[in-house]
DNA sequence: TTTATGCTATTTGTCTGACAAATAGAAGTC
DNA sequence: GACTTCTATTTGTCAGACAAATAGCATAAA
């Protein structure tokens, strides 16, 4: 006798499960509004805190957002770039907080990956893409930035470098790279000769690029990361002396 | 005149970054359980409702899980590599279901960054797990699966490609793309023959993995890609004659 | 002593009903 | 016509209750 294979898990979950479907299927197009919490209650025959405990679920994959008032509701949310790179960063930072990743590993990707990027974006690239990463790198060049605003003009150097590549699919994958590396950027920028240095290999890059040289890109890149890893094993170093 | 910053969003949100936070910097371990729903909410001063809605949030991150009873609670969870696999499969479908990415980018991607994965798994794959992926290619070839079956069974065997790679970060990237490109795979597969074919291409793919030959690999995957977007711009037409 | 059974306390899951806050649109006022 | 006020709608939050799961203890039976 074969019973109806039990279910497991809460209403909830369950909920949020076929919400996310129809929005993923297209049965809700994008930006439009979903039925009121009360009548998906009544639709669903459960309670409005279930729903909303669904809905909160999908709000915390960008997949909906909420706004009040009449005119308002849950509307299915087209996840900006912005939105995606920041979902994208939480998981990245969440598997390198959680030890799941180590850094070696981190770099190891980047430099098995960034070939490919790289010959993307020497093809790809826009003029105008260049010039962004150019206007990173001049935000960058800007001493009175705190440590934390110098490693976010880092990553958005980065992001511009990858940006090049014209392949929405690479950058979201790259993105998370980059993200994963930002503890290193973090742990070496507090010095001002180190700055310099990142600026350095990073004009460096700037220059391969506009010269579509990828050799060059890959180069710098790869002297980058060995940079960086010299840099960041010393700093570790001196952490746990530290420590002890 | 400063006011502090006016808050914009609702509490449950900030309650739920918080405890991110708290999670991901550490405060709270791996496995660790969380104070109870009730504790949370008289800790922050809001009803429970609001709490779980927070946790809620989490728990769609896979960040907690939770268990009634005593002894129970939510626990700060540390994700297993299914986890991490299905929400960024989650991300990667959303990508391409609202139509963020398409199929070319996607292929492109594939292609781009292949090389370097390939270029790591000759190298660093263990007897084991080039046996994991002959194991996942037996499972496909079984004639009996289902249009479904046979796409996990596929993409079971391209994860146990990259799996190869020994490499954390290497993988968490390469199974999203390995994931998008699941409805190009969905188009194709309930054709006998096409079945047929890519088994063949995948017998090609073990082959020269067996023999650590990374240009064979290459060459074939780059072969099966090509045999892929081939059947689905097919598959595309037709369906498009059937639409009209 | 060991095993089985049932009880109890604890914690999450869900429900109900209520009110607060935001806000779009209508109605009224100048 | 421009501005203000009112009203209805919808999400955000709250309070309290009960249901369901379950670990641990106590008790009973072998």
């Amino acid at each position: 006798m074969q019973e109806q294979a039990i279910i497991k898990s809460s209403i909830s979950k369950q909920i949020a499960e076929q919400l996310r479907n129809a929005i993923v299927s297209g049965r809700f197009k994008s930006g439009e509004r979903l039925p009121t919490e009360d009548e998906l209650a009544t639709r669903y025959g459960v309670s409005r805190a279930t729903v909303r405990e669904a809905l909160k679920r999908l709000a915390a994959q960008n997949l909906v957002r909420s706004r009040r008032g009449p005119a308002g509701g849950n509307f299915v949310n087209q996840p900006t770039h912005a939105e995606l790179a920041e979902s994208l960063s939480g998981a990245a930072t969440l598997l390198v907080g959680l030890g799941a990743l180590d850094i070696e590993e981190i770099v190891e990707a980047r430099r098995t990956l960034q070939g490919g990027c790289l010959k993307l974006a020497v093809v790809n690239a826009s003029q105008e893409q260049i010039q962004d990463v150019e206007t990173a790198l001049q935000l960058q060049k800007d001493p009175a930035l705190s440590d934390e605003a110098f490693c976010d003009a880092d990553v958005a150097f980065h992001r511009g470098l990858v940006d090049a590549s014209n392949n929405g699919m690479v950058r979201f994958v790259m993105y998370s790279i980059i993200e994963a590396l930002v503890p290193i950027t973090n742990m070496v920028v507090s010095y001002v000769k180190d700055r310099r240095e990142i600026i350095a290999f990073h004009e460096g890059l700037l220059l391969a690029l506009q010269q579509r040289n990828e050799q060059g890109l890959e180069s710098a890149l790869d002297a980058l990361l060995d940079y960086l890893m010299e840099r960041f094993s010393v700093a570790q170093a001196q952490r746990k002396q530290h420590a002890s």
